[in-house]
RNA sequence: GCCCAGAUAGCUCAGUCGGUAGAGCAGAGGACUGAAAAUCCUCGUGUCGGCAGUUCGAUUCUGUCUCUGGGCA
């Protein structure tokens, strides 16, 4: 098949607060597209003030796909963000209309743009389990654990990152093989439309931190805490969970926790979102 | 005005029984296939507040000055 047979497809990425969400409204004004966002957060349900989702009248102006479309109690990933954003772009240029796919998550660029090997999801029970071995044993045990079912992975990991470590081990376990087999054997699918890439950064990062700043201020007028405070009291709802680690919540939970001073959860609050 | 405590990396501080110093955070770079706003890895020369004294040698001891806290009048 040529390349220009394939339908078009536009990625916008770029950080938090550079006005991507401005530059896709006035394209979506002007043109023939449609928005699917791309961010971790902004698909949590009730994840609003926090998330700095677009507010009401900007998504009746612009729709966005893939917003508000998991439980926060439940743990989204760029397996499911691929299937979803797939359906959604098969969908749009079924209308005939260009899929715009505008956000900050760079891993789920990258794995619509080149794919995913056929690997299995996450079992919560496996999680847990690696969880507590990791509390008992800490993270170089499961290292050693894992150099003996997956030697070739423990040569791309450290012994220090917990989260790869147990991956590794759940896939193993839920498959009876080792991750860095599959990974090879599994061809990755490219993406089945001709793309066209734009990054949107700030020349000047000192404009974006300040930004970003102001921001932070802003959600906590505009109710931060208490949308936090809410989300705790969901049933099944606790800190560990993908939702509650994200950038802003992690620090607003130590806040209402006792372990951050309200001075000292604005300032990480503010750091940790520039990552 | 007097007394006390400080002054060391961008910030918070540790330390050197006298041989020119190191953690955390920040910052920079990098890795990473179902948690990615995540999880990790690497990177530390700074008149050790100024000036003088003691000393082979002072950031460390002494004196003095400046500044910042706190207390007393």
């Amino acid at each position: 098949m040529n390349l220009s047979d394939l339908p078009k497809a536009i990625f916008l990425a770029g950080p938090t607060a550079s006005g991507k969400t401005d530059l896709a409204v006035k394209l979506v004004q002007s043109g023939p597209f449609e928005i699917i966002s791309v961010d971790s957060a902004l698909v949590y349900r009730g994840m609003d003030i926090g998330t700095a989702k677009p507010d009401k009248q900007t998504l009746e102006k612009a729709p966005h796909r893939l917003i508000d479309i998991c439980d926060p109690t439940d743990a989204y990933s760029a397996a499911r963000f691929r299937n979803d954003a797939l359906e959604a772009m098969q969908e749009i240029t079924a209308f005939g209309k260009i899929p715009l796919l505008v956000g900050g998550t760079m891993l789920y660029f990258k794995a619509l743009q080149f794919g995913l090997s056929n690997l299995p999801e996450s079992d919560r029970q496996i999680r847990q389990r690696l969880e507590l071995q990791l509390q008992q044993h800490g993270s170089a045990w499961l290292y050693q654990q894992l150099k003996t079912v997956d030697p070739a992975i423990c040569e791309r990991l450290h012994p220090n990152d917990p989260q790869r470590i147990m991956r590794a081990l759940e896939v193993y376990e839920i498959t009876g093989e080792p991750m860095s087999r599959l990974q090879a054997s599994n061809g990755k699918q490219q993406l089945p439309y001709q793309l066209c890439k734009y990054m949107i950064a700030p020349n000047d990062r000192s404009v974006l931190h300040e930004r970003i700043a102001s921001r932070f201020n802003s959600m906590i007028e505009q109710g931060f805490e208490e949308e936090v405070r809410h989300l705790m009291t969901i049933d099944g709802m606790h800190e560990n969970l993908p939702s509650m680690r994200s950038v802003g919540y992690r620090q607003m939970l130590m806040y209402l926790r006792g372990e951050y001073s309200r001075e000292e959860m604005i300032e990480r609050g503010i750091i940790a979102t520039r990552h």
